[in-house]
RNA sequence: GCGCGAUUAGCUCAGUGGUAGAGCAAUGCCUUGACAUGGCAGAGGUCACAAGUUCAAAUCUUGUAUUGCGCACCA
C-alpha cells in the first residue's frame, strides 16, 4: 500500500497516477510512512550533532527517563516539545544537539530485579551477594533497559542517539565520585547518626523529597499511665502509635499547662515492659491537642527525637529495619509487623484496663514515593550534603539569567531554596554509585560506627576519600552505601558531555521538564552547574503541564487510567498524537487528557494529505511563482496570510506558546487554505484557461512547500513524506535538515495592491457566506439551481462573480445594476452590493412571515443596544476612534438589514 | 495555617480593557470531482458569586464560594 502511495505521489508520472487514482487510499496511513522516514533520517545521520561545526550551537539534554521505564503520556508531551524545539532550531540553521540517555533509577531498578531474582531463582540479593546481584542488574538492564528509548524513536524524537548516555557509564560514574570527593574535601559532605525517613520495604533511607504526605484516617488511642508516687491516680495520654510504647522514655507536658504543672518531675508507670518513666516539660507540647500529654519515643518520631536531645533522654529502638517489632521483653509483640502490633498493643492496654477510648482522626502520613508504604522515622548512620552554590543558583533565577516558564514556578523555587535542609544522599542499596569512602580494614568496624565523620577525620590516616582506594599496600574496605540517584542526575547537563562538546554546547539552551521535579532535579542541577561547570546549566526552563485523566486524577499505574501512547500512535499516528497533544497541552496549567483531541491530530494529518492529493490531481511537477501581476485576490490573500503565519509563529515560539503555534498552523491550513482558498480556486480548474491554472498551481506549490516546513517540527513524518513526494525538495535532501526560507513569499507587489487584494478576498468569502446563509434559510442548500442577482458596488465585483458562484454553490450570479426585484425577494446587503435571490414563488408564505418576524425582533434588539452605546457622549469622546467606527459600522449594518427585512415583511402582508 | 493556580457553550479548553471564540458532542441539509478522519448552515454562554475602578470589565482591584496543587504542622 505504501508503494502505491509513493507511486501516486511521485512527480512526473501523471498518466500512471490517473490510471490508478480510483484505487488510491483516500485516508492517510501513517504507520509505514513514519517508520520509513525515521529509518531514513537515522541512516543519513540527520540527528547527529557536530561539535566542530561553525554554525551556532543549540542544545537540549533530555530529562533521562528511568532505564526501567516505559513511555507514558507525560513523556510524550515532554519529549514532543523538546523535539519541536530541536527541529525548529535546525530549520533556523543551528547546529543542534539533543542529548539522550537514561537514569539508573536506584530503588526502582533494584526492586524490580530483586523481585525477578526471587521469582525466577527463588533467592535473595543477600544470598547472592553484592557482586553477583549487580551482575544480574546489569544483565537485566542490557536486556530490557532500552525499551523507552525505542518508544521515543517511535514518537519521532530527533536525539543524537550515538551520544546516548547512562548515569552509570564508567566515565559518568567517575564524575559522580569525584563530585562527592570534592564536596567532602570542601566540608560540605559529612556523615552522622540522624533521624531520617526510612522505607521499611526498600530498606533504605530516603530524602525528604521522596516522602509523599497523604491524608489518612487513623485512630487516636487515649490511654492512662499510673503515677508511681500516687497509686490509683493516672495521667491520660493520647497517641496514634501504641506499638512504639516500649520505646517510651518519658511523658511530656507543656511547661505552661496549669493542669499538669504539679506532675513535672514525678514518674509514671509504662505498662510494658514495665518501667518507671519521668514526666518532663517541653514547649513543643500543644496544650490543645488530645489530652495535653505526649509520650516521648525518641527512636521513632522526629519531634520526640529532638525533645530527647534537649532533655538528654535515652533512645530505645523497638523496631527492626523492616518495620517489625524488636522487643524480646514483650514476647506478645516481638516480631509482629508494626500495624499488627498496633492493634495488639491496643488490645493489651485494654486488657490491663488502661485504654480509655479510641477516636477516629485524620492526619497526614508520610509514604515512600517508590514503594508506597508508610515511612518510618528512624535513627541511622547516613551521609549528608550541605548544598553548594546556593546563592548563585538563587540569584540566577531571580535576575533572569535563567528563565522559568511559566514564571510563577519561581516562587516555588525560591521557597525551597530559602528553606534548604541538608540532603541525605546515602541509600542502603547496591544498585547505584557506591560512596567513595575507604576505611582501613583493621579499623573498619570502629570507623563505621563512629557517631560523626567529616573531613577532620581524614587526619587519622585510617579513612580515605577518593575515587580509587589508596595504594599503600594495606587493605581497605569501602563504605557499603550508594548515593541517591539524584546525586548523579544533578550533574546531567555537563557530565554527559566531553570537553569539546561542552565547549560547543554547554550551557544548554532549554530544559523541558515537569514541575513535580523542580526540587528533585531542576534546583539541584542549577547548583551543580554553578559549582562544577562554572556556570548555569540551561538558560530556559519550560515546565510542562501535568496530564490528568478525564476526571482530573493524576495518571497512575494503580488506577490504570493512563492511556498507552503506543496504542495512541497505532490509532492516530505519532504525528497525530504529537499534534493533538500540543494543541491543548502546554498552557501552564494541568490538562485533562481526552482521546478526542488526539483524533483531531489524526484528522488534521488526513486533511493535509488529501489537500496535497488534490494538488497532484491537477498535474505533476512543481511550478515556480515568478510573476505576481496577474494574481487574483484570493491568491494574494493566501500568500499574504502565509507570510503573516510566519511572523505569528515566530512570536508564538519566542514565548514558548506551543498551543498557539499549533492553533496558528491549524487555523491557517484548515480554514484559510482548505475551506476558503481551495474552494475558491476550484473555478480555475474547471475553466479552460491554462495560464490561469498554472498561476494557481504556482501559488499552491509556493504555499504548500513553505507550509510543510512550518508544520514540520510538530508533524515531522508526514511533512517529510509530502515534501519529498511532491517534489518540493531536491533529491537526497531532507526537510528536517533544511534551513527554512524566511523571505516573504509575497514580493513584487505594492503594499496597496496587497491590501486591496486582501480586502476583495475578505469580501468574497464574507459574501459567499451570506449567500449560503440565504440559501440555507430558504432550505435551498441542496438545490444547484439557485441564481443570484447582484447590484455591483464597484467595478471589481464583475471579476469575482465566477469565484463567488463557486464558493456559494450557486448556478449563476448575474450582474444587473438596474435590477428591479419582485416584491418579497430575499436580499442581502453585502460588500459586493445588494444581492437578490429570486424565489420563483416556491416558498411557504406563512413560514416565511413568522421567520421574518423573529428575525426583525432579534435585530431590533441589536440596533437598540448599539444605539444606546453610541449615544453615550463619554463613549464617543474617550473610546479609541477605531472602536467607535467599528460600532458605528455595526449599527449601520444592522439598520440596513432591519429596513430590508421590514420591507420584505411588508411585501408579504 | 501559608503560598500558587483554576472556575468561560453539554464536554475539553483558548481568550491581558473595546462585536464572547475553537475543537468535540448534539440539530438540519449535503455522498458535488482532495478529504464523511469530510462540507455547509443554524442552535447553544448573566464568562462561579458579590462589591469596586472605568465611558467601557471575561479581562484590573477587593472579598466570598467551589476546586486542584505545593509547603508547614499533626500526639
Amino acid at each position: 500500500m505504501t508503494r502505491l502511495i509513493a507511486g501516486w505521489l511521485y512527480k512526473g508520472k501523471t498518466s500512471r497516477y490517473e490510471a490508478t487514482m480510483s484505487e488510491l487510499p483516500k485516508a492517510y496511513e501513517p504507520q509505514a510512512v513514519e517508520k520509513q522516514w525515521y529509518e531514513a533520517w537515522t541512516a543519513n545521520k540527520c540527528f547527529q550533532a557536530d561539535e566542530n561545526s561553525s554554525k551556532e550551537g543549540y542544545s537540549i539534554v533530555i530529562p533521562p527517563p528511568n532505564v526501567t521505564g516505559i513511555l507514558h503520556i507525560g513523556h510524550v508531551l515532554n519529549n514532543s516539545i523538546q523535539d519541536i524545539l530541536a527541529r525548529r532550531a535546525r530549520q533556523q540553521g543551528k547546529e543542534v544537539l539533543w542529548l539522550p540517555g537514561t537514569d539508573h533509577a536506584g530503588i526502582a531498578t533494584q526492586t524490580k530485579v530483586e523481585k525477578k531474582v526471587r521469582d525466577e531463582e527463588g533467592t535473595t540479593r543477600r544470598e547472592l551477594g553484592r557482586e553477583e546481584f549487580l551482575k544480574r542488574v546489569w544483565d537485566w538492564k542490557d536486556e530490557h533497559g532500552g525499551i523507552i528509548i525505542q518508544q521515543l524513536k517511535r514518537l519521532g524524537c530527533s536525539c543524537d542517539w550515538d551520544r546516548e548516555r547512562f548515569t552509570m557509564d564508567d566515565d559518568y560514574s567517575a564524575q559522580v565520585s569525584k563530585v562527592f570527593v570534592d564536596l567532602f574535601n570542601e566540608g560540605l559532605i559529612y556523615r552522622g547518626k540522624r533521624m531520617v525517613n526510612w522505607c521499611p520495604k526498600s530498606l533504605t533511607a530516603l530524602s525528604d523529597e521522596e516522602v509523599i504526605m497523604k491524608p489518612k484516617v487513623s485512630k487516636l488511642y487515649f490511654m492512662k499511665y499510673e503515677l508511681v508516687d500516687a497509686p490509683g491516680e493516672f495521667l491520660e495520654i493520647s497517641t496514634t502509635r501504641p506499638e512504639t510504647l516500649m520505646g517510651d522514655i518519658a511523658v511530656a507536658v507543656n511547661p505552661d499547662d496549669e493542669r499538669f504543672k504539679k506532675f513535672v518531675g514525678r514518674k509514671v508507670r509504662r505498662p510494658f515492659p514495665a518501667a518507671e518513666i519521668e514526666i518532663i516539660a517541653d514547649d513543643h507540647v500543644d496544650v490543645e491537642f488530645g489530652t495535653g500529654c505526649l509520650k516521648i519515643t525518641p527512636a521513632h518520631d522526629k519531634a520526640d527525637f529532638e525533645i530527647g536531645e534537649r532533655h538528654n533522654l535515652e533512645i530505645i529502638d523497638v523496631l527492626h529495619a523492616d518495620g517489625t517489632i524488636n522487643c524480646p521483653e514483650v514476647p506478645e509483640l516481638d516480631g509482629l509487623d508494626r500495624f499488627q502490633a498496633r492493634r495488639k498493643a491496643a488490645a493489651m492496654l485494654e486488657e490491663m484496663g488502661l485504654l480509655i477510648k479510641v477516636e477516629e482522626y485524620e492526619n497526614n502520613v508520610g509514604f515512600s514515593e517508590r514503594a508506597d508504604v508508610v515511612i518510618e522515622p528512624r535513627i541511622s548512620m547516613q551521609w549528608f550534603l550541605k548544598y553548594p552554590a546556593v546563592k548563585e543558583a538563587t540569584d540566577a533565577v531571580n535576575n533572569g539569567d535563567i528563565t522559568f516558564r511559566p514564571k510563577r514556578w519561581e516562587s516555588t523555587y525560591n521557597n525551597w531554596m530559602g528553606n534548604l535542609q541538608d540532603w541525605c544522599i546515602s541509600r542502603q542499596l547496591w544498585w547505584g554509585h557506591q560512596i567513595p569512602v575507604w576505611y582501613r580494614k583493621e579499623k573498619s568496624f570502629e570507623l563505621r560506627e563512629k557517631e560523626s565523620l567529616d573531613m577532620n577525620d581524614l587526619k587519622s590516616g585510617d579513612i580515605y576519600v577518593g575515587v580509587e582506594p589508596p595504594t599503600d599496600g594495606s587493605e581497605w574496605e569501602r563504605d557499603e552505601d550508594v548515593m541517591d540517584t539524584w546525586f548523579s542526575s544533578w550533574l546531567w547537563p555537563f557530565a554527559t558531555m566531553d570537553e569539546s562538546t561542552k565547549k560547543k554546547f554547554y550551557p544548554t539552551a532549554d530544559l523541558v521538564t515537569g514541575p513535580d521535579i523542580i526540587f528533585f532535579w531542576v534546583a539541584r542541577m542549577i547548583m551543580a552547574g554553578y559549582r562544577f561547570a562554572d556556570q548555569l546549566p540551561f538558560k530556559n526552563v519550560f515546565f510542562t503541564s501535568i496530564v490528568r485523566d478525564d476526571k482530573g486524577r493524576k495518571m497512575s499505574k494503580q488506577l490504570g487510567n493512563s492511556p498507552d501512547p503506543l496504542d495512541l500512535m497505532d490509532k492516530f499516528g505519532a504525528d497525530g498524537l504529537r499534534f493533538g497533544l500540543m494543541r491543548i497541552a502546554p498552557t501552564g496549567t494541568d490538562i485533562k487528557f481526552d482521546e478526542d483531541t488526539i483524533s483531531e491530530g489524526r484528522n488534521f494529518a488526513n486533511k493535509l494529505y488529501n489537500a496535497c492529493r488534490f494538488r497532484q490531481i491537477q498535474g505533476a511537477g512543481v511550478i515556480a511563482l515568478d510573476s505576481f501581476d496577474k494574481l487574483d485576490s484570493h491568491h494574494i490573500d493566501i500568500l499574504a496570510k502565509l507570510d503573516k503565519l510566519d511572523v505569528n509563529l515566530d512570536a508564538a515560539y519566542d514565548n514558548y506558546r506551543f498551543n498557539d503555534v499549533t492553533g496558528q498552523l491549524y487555523e491557517f491550513f484548515w480554514t484559510e487554505y482548505c475551506d476558503k482558498f481551495l474552494e475558491a480556486i476550484k473555478f480555475d480548474f474547471r475553466s479552460d484557461d491554462e495560464s490561469a491554472k498554472a498561476r494557481t498551481l504556482a501559488v499552491i506549490d509556493t504555499v504548500l512547500a513553505r507550509y510543510l516546513a512550518h508544520l514540520h517540527p510538530l508533524m515531522p513524518h508526514i511533512t517529510e513524506e509530502l515534501s519529498a513526494k511532491m517534489g518540493y525538495l531536491p533529491a537526497g535532501q531532507f526537510l528536517m535538515t533544511s534551513t527554512t526560507d524566511k523571505t516573504p513569499v509575497l514580493t513584487g507587489l505594492s503594499a496597496e495592491k496587497v491590501e486591496e487584494g486582501q480586502q476583495i478576498a475578505a469580501s468574497l468569502y464574507e459574501t459567499a457566506g451570506r449567500l449560503r446563509n440565504l440559501k440555507s434559510e430558504y432550505n435551498l442548500a441542496s438545490s444547484k439551481d439557485v441564481k443570484f442577482v447582484v447590484k455591483p458596488i464597484a467595478d471589481w465585483v464583475g471579476g469575482e462573480c465566477d469565484t463567488l458562484a463557486t464558493l456559494a454553490g450557486a448556478k449563476e450570479i448575474q450582474l444587473q445594476a438596474d435590477y428591479d426585484p419582485p416584491q418579497g425577494t430575499p436580499a442581502a446587503v453585502t460588500t459586493f452590493g445588494e444581492v437578490y435571490m429570486p424565489l420563483d414563488g416556491l416558498i411557504d408564505m406563512d413560514a416565511e412571515k413568522s421567520r421574518l418576524d423573529k428575525e426583525i425582533a432579534k435585530i431590533t434588539k441589536e440596533v437598540e443596544k448599539a444605539g444606546k452605546k453610541l449615544s453615550n457622549p463619554n463613549f464617543i469622546e474617550r473610546a479609541k476612534p477605531e472602536v467607535v467606527d467599528v460600532e458605528r459600522a455595526r449599527l449601520a449594518e444592522w439598520e440596513g438589514k432591519l429596513e430590508q427585512l421590514r420591507s420584505m415583511r411588508g411585501a408579504l402582508a
